[in-house]
DNA sequence: TTTCTGATTTTACATCGTGTCAATTGACAT
DNA sequence: ATGTCAATTGACACGATGTAAAATCAGAAA
C-alpha cells in the first residue's frame, strides 16, 4: 500500500532528524545530515516537508507522541491537593525537557517566523501549565500572599524554561536528579506559604 | 593623522552595530546592515574586523566601555555586609543586562564556535561574580544553610542570566523595576538565612 | 507481460549571506 | 610629483536552503 510507504518514510526521516538533534551539540543539523541519516535524498525530505522549519515542528510533535507528553502533562492536574499538583507538574515537566531539549534547542535557535510562533505557542500552553498549578494552589490558600497568581505564574514558567535546564544540566554539569530537586524545592520555597 | 582616521572608522561601526542591534527584534543583523548604517562599505568593514563574530565581540567591549560596567560590577564587592554586596551585585548585573542585551542576543544566536567561546567566557566571569557575593554572604553567615556555596553560585548565576530578563522583561512585559525588584525578593528568599 | 502509477532519485539551478581577492580611486603628507 | 594608506569597486567561492523538471524504479492492475 502506498499511503504505508509514504508513512514509513515520513517517520524514517522524522527518527534521523531526532536522533540528530539529540546528538548534535551546539552545531546545526543541516537537512542533508537529516537526509543521509534517513538514506534518503534532500529532495525526497522535500517531498514530506515543506521547509526546515516544518521538519522540526514536525520532530517537536513527534516526540511529543512518543513519549505522550500530553497525557503526562494532564495527569498532574489530578493531583490533591494545590501543592501537590504544583510538585506533579513541575516534576512532569522537567521529566519533559530533556525528551525535547534537542528539537527544542534548533527550535529556539532559528530565527524564521514560523519556527519562533511554533515555539512560542508551546510556550503559551505551558504558562497556562504555571498558571493553573498557581491558581489550585492559591485555592487551597497555600499561595504566598506576596504574590499575584499572575505574578507568580510567570516566574514559575521563567524558573522552568528550557534555558534554565540548560544552565544548569549542561552548563553547570547539574545531574537530572539534582536539577528536578532543587526546581522543585526553589518553587516551593518561593510559591508556598509558610515553609 | 591615518591612525586617529582609522580609530573613527572602526568607532563608526561599532556604533551601527549597536544600533543595528538594539533596535532588531529576532532578525538577524547581516553584515551588510551594519556597513550601510555606517556609510560605508561591506569590505571596508572586514577591512576592521575579521569576521561577524569579531565584530560582535567587539561590540561587546564597546558596549562595556561606554558603561564602564567593570567599574560598576567591581563596585559591588564593596558593600559592607554580605547582604548588601548581594544586593549591589545583583542591582549593577540588572542594570547591565539591557545595556548588552541586543548584542548578547546575536552573540547567543551564533553557532560558531568563536562567539559561543566569547560568551561563556563572559558568563565564567559572571559566575564568578556571584560566587564572591555568595561567599560574602557566608563569610556572615548568612547564607542559607539548605545550599553550599556552589550550589547557591549555580542558582543565582541561573536566576540572573540574560534569557530570564527576556522571559520576563520581553516575553512577559514586565518593566524593568519590576523584573529588578523581583530579582532582588526571589534572591534574598532563597540564599539570605531568616528572611 | 505490459502498462500505469506513485515514490524516489538525479541533475540543475536560484538565492542569500559570509568571506576572500585584486585592482583602482582619492586624499593627504612630504 | 610621489608615495602611502584608507576606502571603494567588482568579481568570485562557498555552504545552506529551497525550487523545478526529467528520469528511474517497483509494485498493482490490466
Amino acid at each position: 500500500m502506498m499511503s504505508n510507504q509514504v508513512a514509513q518514510t515520513r517517520i524514517r526521516i522524522l527518527k534521523a532528524a531526532l536522533k540528530k538533534l539529540e546528538v548534535a551539540d551546539g552545531n546545526t543539523v543541516r537537512i542533508s545530515d537529516v537526509a543521509k541519516e534517513a538514506g534518503v535524498t534532500r529532495q525526497t525530505l522535500y517531498l514530506y516537508f515543506r521547509s526546515r522549519t516544518e521538519l522540526l515542528i514536525a520532530v517537536t510533535h513527534y516526540v511529543d507522541e512518543l513519549n505522550s507528553s500530553d497525557a503526562r502533562l494532564a495527569a498532574s492536574r489530578a493531583a490533591p491537593t494545590g501543592t501537590a499538583r504544583l510538585e506533579a507538574f513541575i516534576a512532569a515537566w522537567t521529566d519533559y525537557i530533556p525528551e525535547i531539549y534537542g528539537v527544542a534547542r534548533a527550535l529556539m535557535a532559528m530565527n524564521e517566523e514560523d519556527a519562533n510562533a511554533a515555539w512560542q505557542l508551546r510556550m503559551q500552553d505551558m504558562w497556562e501549565g504555571c498558571e493553573a498549578a498557581i491558581k489550585a494552589l492559591k485555592a487551597d490558600r497555600q499561595l504566598n500572599p506576596d504574590y499575584s497568581v499572575k505574578d507568580a505564574s510567570d516566574l514559575l514558567w521563567t524558573l522552568l524554561s528550557v534555558r534554565n535546564w540548560e544552565h544548569l544540566r549542561i552548563d553547570r554539569e547539574w545531574s537530572q536528579r539534582k536539577y528536578a530537586q532543587h526546581i522543585q524545592d526553589v518553587a516551593r520555597r518561593l510559591f508556598v506559604m509558610g515553609r
